[in-house]
RNA sequence: GUCCCCUUCGUCUAGUGGUCCAGGACCCUGCCCUUUCACGGCAGUAACAGGGGUUCGAACCCCCUAGGGGACGCCA
């Protein structure tokens, strides 16, 4: 058997929690089964892939512990990737399902597509396209193709009332209205492939005979039983794993909650206590054991003790068990080398060095000089901010707007991030002095320290962004009708910018 | 709105018809240990979403309702 994980880069490049979760199960129910475990990177869509987003997700699922095979090599299997090469392998699968009668071509404009779904959804339908929704008389679409419109292949679909019987390991049979399944795009005008065409091409090439993945996939699942139909290929088992969770219930994100393996690893949190974490998500062990390690719940693997409700994931339970691996497993040896990797290395400090040197008068200095960096949460209250000057109303307002900017930020480079605060204050009308003022405080905990842009580029996105939302809460937090106004200042602002 | 998935303490969960007036862990509270804090030890608060069935018996099986979540993109 052969088992994969894709893994999506985010368009920031931070590797998801929930891409480990999934890769962890994945892992388990391979190696247990005494199967392969292999990776595909995920890059059809050409804003997300990147080198460097491939990099992080490869290097935080080795600094989690999770190793895998080498699959085959499909086009670029999970090393670098290669976009023309890959474009070429999915045009001809999707051509010669045109050729078959499995899809078509479809030159329907994006305004007319709006209007479509827009009648289906005020008729109370469903909003899924058809192809008989979609079809053009042959004249127009000879006129469109002539005037060198773009075209997109669709896949054909059942029109007619009915389900589709999907079988999920842990679920049973999934009966899926064929209503909710629309014409699927499967190759893009820019001649690339969407997810689903990639997924079963890929999956077929590389063997796979199972696929775990997590539940937002299910309402997916008829279009891939039907590309394995068309095709002709034997359909891989699926299981589709819970979803992490906010605390307040949605699917885990990044605007809730740092969803980033980067920010725990920064946090301070070794790897094998996330690890153990997350296999906690969602899976217990047979004797309830709270603290296991990787090859511990391999041996007693058994993917019936997923349980499907979405579990929240809770700090205050992670710190806890970080600190039982801190003293049940490390000794003084051992914890010191995690200190100096963890953040007292060479790197670390030849970067904070040179905002550091000329504040320094004895050794000593350096130490409260950059604490901050060293720190996961920082003590901080709506007095620390007493030093700066101005309205509370418009300090919310700079973090919020920085924090908005931040997220939107996809290179994190310490000239990027200047940028950004400077285009914000000029929008503003402030000074950059003043619009950096608070920021000071929610970065570094005082408004006296070395440079914060250089701060935040060191402290990395998640970190920065997460000490930002945690400035904005202390300081009484954004209401609902406030933020709706700054988001309306925001966006004017970022239009004239 | 339409479809799908899910539902045990605040949170993570055990539990697959009787051994459950529901067990463990985090959080919280109290006590002990201790020069402080923490660790550790002990104790306590706290849940089967609701309603109908099936059964001698239901957290567990079935149905309905409610709640939560997800999907409905030229994102994945």
């Amino acid at each position: 058997m052969t088992v994969r994980t894709r893994v999506a880069p985010s368009p920031t490049g931070d590797p998801h929690l929930g891409t480990a979760y999934v890769a962890l199960f994945n892992w388990c129910f391979a190696r247990s089964q005494g199967g392969q475990f292999v990776l595909r990177m995920e890059d059809t869509d050409r804003a997300r892939s990147s080198p460097e987003s491939e990099k992080a997700i490869v290097e935080s699922l080795r600094w989690l512990g999770l190793d895998w095979d080498e699959g085959p090599d499909v086009g670029g299997a999970a090393g670098p990737y290669r976009q023309s090469e890959r474009a070429e392998l999915y045009r001809g699968y999707a051509e010669q399902l045109v050729e078959q009668g499995f899809a078509f071509y479809c030159y329907r404009t994006a305004g007319e597509l709006d209007e479509l779904r827009e009648a289906r959804r005020a008729a109370g339908d469903s909003t899924a396209l058809k192809p008989s929704d979609l079809a053009l008389p042959d004249a127009e679409v000879e006129r469109r193709r002539a005037a060198g419109q773009p075209s997109v292949i669709r896949m054909m679909v059942p029109e007619e009332a009915g389900t589709c019987a999907v079988e999920d390991l842990l679920r049973g049979t999934i009966e899926l209205d064929w209503s909710m399944v629309d014409a699927q795009i499967l190759l893009k005008s820019d001649g690339l492939p969407t997810y689903h065409l990639a997924n079963v091409v890929d999956d077929h090439l590389m063997g796979i005979t199972h696929v775990l993945r997590g539940e937002e996939w299910i309402n997916s699942a008829p279009k891939h039983k039907l590309l394995y139909e068309y095709f002709g290929w034997d359909m891989p088992r699926l299981c589709h794993l819970p979803l992490l969770r906010n605390p307040d219930k949605s699917k885990l994100s990044k605007r809730k909650n740092p969803t980033s393996i980067l920010y725990y690893k920064s946090m301070g949190f070794l790897p094998e206590a996330l690890l153990n974490y997350l296999g906690r998500m969602g899976w217990s062990m047979p004797d309830e054991r709270e603290k296991f390690s990787l090859a511990e719940m391999l041996e007693q693997f058994d993917i019936r003790r997923v349980s499907l409700g979405g579990p929240v994931f809770d700090l205050d339970k992670l710190r806890w068990l970080n600190g039982l691996w801190i003293r049940e497993d490390l000794d003084d040896e051992q914890l010191a080398q995690r200190l100096v990797d963890w953040a007292y290395n060479r790197e670390n400090l030849m970067a904070v060095l040179p905002h550091a040197r000329q504040r320094m008068e004895t050794l000593a200095d350096f130490a409260p000089l950059t604490v901050f960096l060293a720190c996961g949460e920082l003590p901080i209250d709506a007095d620390s901010f007493a030093p700066v000057r101005g309205e509370p109303e418009d300090m919310l307002r700079y973090l919020q707007f920085a924090l908005w900017r931040l997220e939107d930020r996809r290179q994190w480079s310490r000239d990027g991030i200047w940028n950004d605060m400077k285009a914000l204050a000029d929008g503003l009308g402030v000074k950059v002095k003043d619009f950096l003022a608070p920021l000071f405080v929610a970065i570094a905990g005082t408004s006296t320290s070395i440079s914060v842009v250089d701060s935040m580029a060191m402290l990395g996105p998640d970190m920065t962004r997460a000490r930002l939302r945690r400035a904005i809460a202390v300081l009484g937090g954004v209401s609902k009708k406030a933020q709706k106004r700054l988001e309306k200042d925001y966006q004017s602002l970022s239009e004239v910018g």
